[in-house]
DNA sequence: ACAATAGGGGAAAAATTTATCCCTATGCAA
DNA sequence: TTGCATAGGGATAAATTTTTCCCCTATTGT
C-alpha cells in the first residue's frame, strides 16, 4: 500500500471531511451502498468507470475511517457485504445535496466543463 | 499547464460537481471569497498550507468553470479581486454543510484519521 | 541600491492517486 | 476441461495533482 510522506492538515472541518471523502469514487460508493448495492461485484457494476482495484482500495479506506463496515461470509465462492455505519449514514444527506446540485446544474456544468477542456482565452473584466 | 490525457466521466451529478470542485483547496477558496477575502494575497494568508502557485491554478480553474469572476484593476501595484458568481454562490450552502459536518464530528474524525494513518489490522466481522 | 508588496507563470520534482496486469482459490455450468 | 463468477492483493505503470524554485513587472519605503 502507498505510504504517505506528508502529514495531513487538519485545521478545519473541511480538512477533516476531506481526509475521509477525498477520493474519486468514495461518495459514489457510500451512495450506492446506501441504495442497497452492498457487494463488491454489484458496486463494480454500478461504477464501471472505476477499476476494480481502486474500488477495493477506497472501500478499505472507507472501512478504516469507519464510514462503512464489512461483513465477510466465509463461504465459497466468497461473499462480502458492506453496509453504512451510522457515521457513514450521516453523510448521505450531504452527498445527496452534492449530487442534486450537480443534476440541477447539469446543462450549465457540461457547458463550462467542455469550454474549460479547450481552455479558451477568458475575456477579463477590466475597469 | 497540464494537458489532460483522458476524458472525464460525466455520467451523473456527482461526476459533474466533481469536475469543478475536486481540487484540494477549491472549496476553501470559494468559502473565503464568500467571506470577503477576495484578493489573492488575502486568500494566500487565509490558506497558508497551500502553495501560492496552486492557489493561482485553482483560482483560474474556478474562473474557467464560472464559479468565480476575476476583476483586474489596472493599477500599480496590481490589484485583483475575485468574487463569487451566482453559480458559485449557490454552492456555498453545500460547502457550509460539509464544513459543519466536519466540525461536528471533529473528535471522531481525528480519531479515525489518526488510526488509519498507522493502518491497524481491522478486526473483520465474521459470521 | 535593496527589500517588501502585489500578481503571475514556466519548469521540474515530489507526492499522490488511479489503472493495468497477473496470481490465488473454489464451485458451477457447458 | 475450459470458462465464468466470486473476492482480493502484489507489482508496476501511468496519470494527475501539488510543491518547490526561480523569474518577471512595477511601486513604495528605507
Amino acid at each position: 500500500m502507498y505510504e504517505r510522506k506528508t502529514t495531513p492538515n487538519l485545521n478545519c472541518g473541511l480538512d477533516l471531511i476531506g481526509e475521509v471523502l477525498y477520493g474519486k469514487w468514495k461518495m459514489r460508493l457510500l451512495w450506492f451502498i446506501n441504495e442497497g448495492y452492498q457487494r463488491p461485484s454489484e458496486l463494480q457494476r454500478k461504477i464501471p468507470d472505476a477499476s476494480r482495484r481502486v474500488l477495493n482500495i477506497q472501500l478499505k479506506e472507507l472501512e478504516e475511517h469507519e464510514l462503512v463496515s464489512k461483513r465477510i461470509h466465509p463461504v465459497l465462492p466468497p461473499k462480502v457485504e458492506y453496509s453504512l455505519t451510522d457515521f457513514g449514514l450521516s453523510l448521505i444527506p450531504i452527498i445527496g445535496a452534492l449530487g442534486q446540485w450537480g443534476d440541477k446544474n447539469d446543462h450549465k456544468l457540461r457547458e463550462v466543463i467542455t469550454k474549460a477542456l479547450h481552455h479558451p482565452i477568458i475575456c477579463e473584466n477590466i475597469d
